[in-house]
DNA sequence: TGTACATCAGTGAACGCGCGTTCACTGATGTAC
DNA sequence: TGTACATCAGTGAACGCGCGTTCACTGATGTAC
């Protein structure tokens, strides 16, 4: 057996180890959040002995981080591949079938949507590992609107006073994200920030005893917040 | 002396350290999150002995609760004012207002804001005394919307498929916070969330490094999403 | 293929810490006559 | 007004607990010749 194989063999446990830890981590954030996440507990369930885990994860926030980046990819896929399934000249539709995904991503993995988009963990500082993965959603949402924008299917939405001093803002995004500036842009980062937020209050709680019909509710906002950056559905 | 004027003596001072601990405990939100709110840190800043805290609230959940009640009662007050302030025909300053005063409330008691409205505290079930509380937001933003549409001041807004399953949702919303039902409804309650929602995503860190001109986005985003409700501004 | 050595995974004990809550107590404040 | 008693606020010690992290260690797996 060459030097290297049996290198990659060792090498591939760990990496299945690493995942084994993760997956019992993302287990455990449902019963105590992120800021209850317990090495202890984590190498308790696993077998471990606490110190064990030291070898795959230099601390508990290293793990912390590493759950937030599996977050963001994960949910960023479910994105990006509901976006996909969808005929690419039809705007509308691609809008509501990703955004659907993005809200039934959440309603699988509540704690992971916390960890990501919740209220901060206390003392964590996010390294800057988490950027790229965090704009996935973001980016193609905003790629939706802004390839219908360039195929000239979105109506204009009417002037809207845009302060001068968003301008640079909306510009920085239309590159990040491929949505275009003003005055879509504006309605572009509303729509988004509609999907992302509404998210966060129904599965906080907000519409508890209040909203019963949930995923009418998704549907309907929708189309009203589609119609809103001009695009008929 | 008579008895009645005494007792009050006492429980007046009674009242006054319930507001103590409140308010330190508070100032602790701030450095450790409501998961680690800490009760020996409350005493400990108070000068006194933890087992003290017990004389006034008799457990660490209660106190949490009445945090809690705070917050719903102090934004919502925020809210009223805001709102009492304007000239009460003119629903699309109330409006602005109204929104502009929650979120500056926001930005300056953001603890309090990701108490009620962040991810839920694991192991804390919140008892039905702050359901009321809760409501005083809502109800106030559901009030200008609604009284505009009594008003005859806003403009339909095109058919909206509205599935069945939701009329009964917003009727008891209408009911309760007075807004009106289909099709107005549905963007009360999406104008509404999006208030609470892009707060929440400002304050819990998902425009940093994307979005600075902060204040503008928020004008901007409210006279779209007014424009959403049929409220011209 | 076989042996000597280096690397690595996992162990077990220990560190110092902070937590919520209970309990018997002391002393001050209020009440009744 | 003065005294005897009851109520209450706050103390201090103790309970049993779980935490993150460190360190010297054992034994297995891989490497070099």
């Amino acid at each position: 057996m060459p030097a290297s194989a049996s290198q990659s063999a060792r090498a591939r446990v760990r990496v299945e180890l690493e995942k084994e830890i993760r997956d019992a981590a993302r287990a455990r954030l449902g019963l105590e959040g992120p800021a209850g996440l317990s090495l202890r507990a984590v190498a308790r369930d696993l077998g471990m002995v606490p110190s064990a885990l030291y070898r795959y994860y230099e601390s508990r926030d290293a793990l912390l981080t590493a759950l937030i980046i599996d977050a963001y990819r994960d949910v960023g896929e479910a994105a990006r591949q509901a976006d996909a399934s969808v005929d690419d000249q039809d705007f509308a539709r691609r809008w509501l079938t990703t955004t659907r995904a993005v809200r039934a991503w959440a309603l699988a993995h509540p704690q992971e949507w916390a960890l990501i988009y919740g209220s901060p963990v206390p003392g964590y500082r996010a390294p800057s590992d988490t950027v790229a993965a965090a704009l996935v959603v973001t980016s193609t949402l905003g790629h939706i609107l802004g390839q219908a924008q360039r195929a000239g299917r979105l109506r204009p939405i009417g002037d809207l006073p845009i302060p001068a001093d968003l301008s640079p803002d909306l510009e920085a995004m239309a590159l990040l994200t491929g949505t275009v500036p003003e005055p879509v842009g504006v309605a572009s980062v509303v729509a988004i920030g509609y999907v992302i937020g509404a998210i966060s209050l129904e599965l906080f709680g907000q519409y508890d005893n209040a909203i019963e019909a949930r995923s009418s509710l998704w549907d309907a906002a929708m189309t009203l917040v589609a119609r809103t950056v001009g695009l008929e559905m």
